[in-house]
Parts: C-alpha cells; structure tokens; sequence
DNA sequence: CTTTTTAAAATTGCATACAATTTAATTTTA
DNA sequence: TAAAATTAAATTGTATGCAATTTTAAAAAG
C-alpha cells in the first residue's frame, strides 16, 4: 500500500490553506455591512484593543509587512477609522492611532464573531483544540529558517 | 472577569488566517527551486494524480474560481507544463491535460513534503488531529449560506 | 564627529483571490 | 423548435500578500 506523497489530500498544509480562505469568505457578508475587508477587520480589532501603536509592531501582531499593511492603513485612514502620524521621538516610526468614528465602529462589530461561529459547526473542545495547535505551529514557525537544514 | 469577543487572539478565524500564510510562506524556497508558486504547486499536485480534468473541476478540488485558475493556467502553459483545450463534446469546458514536461517535474518536486514536514515541528498523531478538524470544517462550510440564519 | 550599519516605512513588481459581469454554449421550457 | 434559463470560462476591478528595493532616520563604530 503505497502513499502517494505528492497527493493534495495528504498534505497538511492544503487543508489548512483552503479551510483558512473558506472561513475567512464566511467574514464576508457581515464585514460588507461594517464596510471592513477582513484584513481591515483583523488590524481594526487590534487597534480597538490597543488604542494606538506602531506599524512594526502591529505588522508582528498580525504577520503582515509594511508592504501590505501601508496601503491598507492608508485606506482605513481615508475612512476616518485611524489616523497615522511619524513618532516625533523617532521619525522612522509611524504611529497608528484608533478614531472616534473607529472606536464606535466597535459596537457595529462586537456581534460579529457570535455570527460567525453559528456558522461553523464545530465542538467548543474541537475549537480550543485546533486553536492550540494552531498556535503551536505559528509559534514554531520562525524560530529558525529551515532551509539551510542539512 | 470579562472575555473580549474582539480580541484578535479569541477568535479562531486568526490563527487559521496567520498560520496558513505562514505555513505557505515556508514552501517558497523549496517551490523556488522548481519554478513554481504555491498555486501553481497544489495545481500541479492535482494534475500529477489526475492527468486531465476541467477547469470546473479543478477549481471545486483546489477552492478556487475560475477568476484564479484562468490566469494561473495559462502561466502553467506557458511554461510547458500542462495543456489547455476546449472540449469538443462541450465546448463550454477546458480540458487541462498535463504535459511530458509537467510529468517529469513531479520527480524534483517528490521531496518537498518532506522538507517541509522538517520545518514543522509537530507530533504526527496532532497533525493527524489538525487535519481532521480543519476537513470538518471544510466539509461543513459550503454547506449552508448562513447570512440568512435569523 | 564622521562613516557605517541598522532599522522602519514606503514603494515596486508580481501573483494570487474573489465578487461581479460578460460571453458563448448547452439545456430546459413553453 | 424558439425563447428562457443555466452553465463554464473568461474578463474586470479591487484588495491583499510578500519579496526586494529605496528612502529616511537613528544608532553604532572607528
């Protein structure tokens, strides 16, 4: 009994990378009333929790650079959601910080996540159980580059 | 003691989001080596077990629409690694069909699963956990719209 | 104190993703 | 059978993602 190692069902990653855009298309219609992309979403639910931070450290919180997290700050921005200002300490950081239109965007959002679980059918365990190895792997990854592995 | 439903690192969605990316990310070296990106890999993966098959079809096995595989497809083409033809029984459909060339790429591209396994480090019984709930919920998603759920 | 190095954003270029629309072909209906 | 509905790809437009480069500022080295 042979395994194919090339099959897409046999791989871990596939699953993983198809499950994360199909539960993220889930987003969509609740988002679409709050006028947010996720990705909007995610860096809006930081910036609800934090107030105000920089670009570097939001883009480690988040796992995105600057090169995509610049054009979307700039567009939440156009929105009046937050505003962005270089650090007069150091002039190489920008400053993100929360609105007042953004902080009251909140209540529009808080519903959300209640929404969304009812449409993903799964046990509370199953979901505390995928989160930790989920973040186990995240947590992993990065810690070294495996590529030069002999 | 009050839990934030807002709470980037409450939600499930997130994890799942920053950990395919990340775990995707890590292919890149590896799929450098032969040319291809992650699309274009779990494309190929899909025509190495199944040689020929429509757009349609590949999409539903991949995720993804016609609006990704056109573009994709045609790069695969023009790399020589697969072929794409109308029907003549329905010319509605594409037949993707792989080539000699995409044939003999599977040999360089074989170890890949493997190297990346090595770059996470992950018991085999919680990988075998992952994937079960990550294809639960795929499985149940799709399912039902439930935008319309009162 | 000047040069070098490091660091943070921004920019550039390329490749997805996906909703929405269009086009062309096939099926179903009336 | 002709019109209407459905279907499969392709197209269009918008929004990521990310590697690589550039720009500007701060820190470290000599």
């Amino acid at each position: 009994m042979e395994i194919n190692p090339l099959k897409l069902e046999n791989q871990l990653c596939f699953p993983l990378y198809a499950c994360a855009k199909e539960v993220v298309r889930q987003y969509k219609p609740f988002l679409d009333e709050i006028g947010l992309t996720y990705t909007q979403y995610i860096t809006m639910m930081v910036m609800w929790e934090e107030k105000s931070m920089n670009v570097k450290t939001l883009g480690e919180r988040l796992y995105l650079d600057s090169g995509t997290l610049t054009p979307l700050l700039k567009k939440l921005e156009k929105q009046g959601l937050i505003i962005r200002q270089r650090s007069t300490e150091d002039e190489r950081n920008v400053i993100v910080t929360i609105s007042e239109e953004g902080e009251n965007l909140r209540q529009k959002a808080v519903e959300i996540p209640l929404k969304l679980g009812s449409c993903i059918p799964i046990a509370m365990e199953e979901v505390q159980t995928l989160y930790v190895l989920l973040y186990k792997i995240l947590g992993s990854i990065n810690k070294q580059d495996c590529t030069d592995k002999k």
